[in-house]
DNA sequence: ATGAAACCTGAGTCAATGTTCAAGTTGCGC
DNA sequence: GCGCAACTTGAACATTGACTCAGGTTTCAT
């Protein structure tokens, strides 16, 4: 976990450095398994192995600990998704692959996911910020790929925000809740859906 | 507000009914301006104008009236939509018009969308079951569409949690957060979208 | 009318936990 | 090695709010 611009106040010797990176992976181990409220301090100090009053050296309270997180997880899920994307040759494979990436991200990482969707009523300017960013991509994305003839023009703001809210709720039934299909072969469904349409070709 | 079933102890006097019916509207309102964990007992009872004991008499704890509550909205939802669609030609037109009802829905009642989403944190199985209720009902819808030839046959489950989710942020989106595109119209855009396929035809 | 059940009241109890702080320890530039 | 800044510690503080309960009031079947 890269720690720089996480905690409010930085720390200046390697061994604030490992503390607070310590303490910011007990954080989402924290928030991820007991959810926001019934996450406590001493919980995520037990974690990291620290005495109370060191969460306070670092962060200015439990809310703004959380808001780093979230913003950090934002920028995790952005990034890989970005990167399973970059060589993908033309935007309904890029969109396959992307949902296939996110669906595995979202394994492999539960507790992003549960903080990410808890954010909407602890820090709700987070919450829309980390999908008013995400729609932003889809829409310009969308825009290029009609301007290529890839795919028919329409209005993509709103075209990304129905996009999003599949996979986010792929990601919750598939990713969290159930595995009992492989993340290739629900994006497969769902790509083929959005690309072919219910009445098919 | 129908009160039936929706208190561990059903008042036995018409005092009893009236006081309960105000117990949840006032719930209602205090879950959804201020969320689950910021929402007080006190608050909820004041709202109602009877005493903090008074609570008690009807409910076992908070957290059985937010189940209650949760329960109560998912049926109203289910049922507003399915009254909006019932005399729909074919699926498609249904899918229009239960999304545009939806979203209408939502504007409607802003407490509704925060109450079922903060369920996902206060009481997972509760939410768990509104969407695979929902769920469901789009697996057979779809499986009976395709079966009269009006959609292409396919994984219907999976298409189910592809429509919900994108239902769902749509909603969030044009329904709570920013009114700029009327339901109809994002309607409109989402079913097209699903429809004809992004390649379009 | 009457009495028992239903209902209402709100001060008090109790547990949980976020945050502070004064004192102690460690690391590092010089 | 000195001394100061950075860091750590955990007991104590303060608030908050769910829930209890003993006693009072209202309703209603008879």
């Amino acid at each position: 976990m890269n720690v720089d611009g996480l905690a409010a106040k930085a720390p200046r010797t390697a061994r604030g450095q490992n503390t607070l990176r310590r303490l910011l992976e007990a954080a989402a181990a924290e928030f991820g398994t007991r959810g926001y409220h019934e996450a406590a301090i001493t919980g995520i100090t037990q974690r990291a192995g620290v005495a109370l009053g060191t969460f306070y050296t670092y962060f200015d309270s439990k809310e703004e600990l959380f808001r780093a997180l979230v913003r950090d997880m934002s920028h995790s899920v952005r990034q890989h998704v970005a990167e399973a994307v970059k060589d993908a040759p033309d935007r309904l494979a890029a969109e396959r692959t992307g949902l296939t990436a996110f669906i595995a991200f979202v394994r492999k990482h539960p507790e992003l996911y549960r903080i990410i969707e808890e954010a909407q009523f602890v820090a709700p300017d987070e919450y829309r910020q980390h999908y008013l960013t995400f729609v932003d991509g889809y829409r310009r994305n969308l825009a290029a790929a009609a301007e290529r003839g890839e795919i028919v023009a329409g209005a993509d703001e709103t075209r990304g925000w129905a996009l999003i809210g599949m996979s986010v709720f792929l990601g919750m039934r598939y990713g969290v809740w159930d595995k009992d299909l492989s993340p290739q072969e629900v994006a497969d469904i769902a790509i083929t859906l959005v690309s072919e349409g219910l009445k098919g070709r």
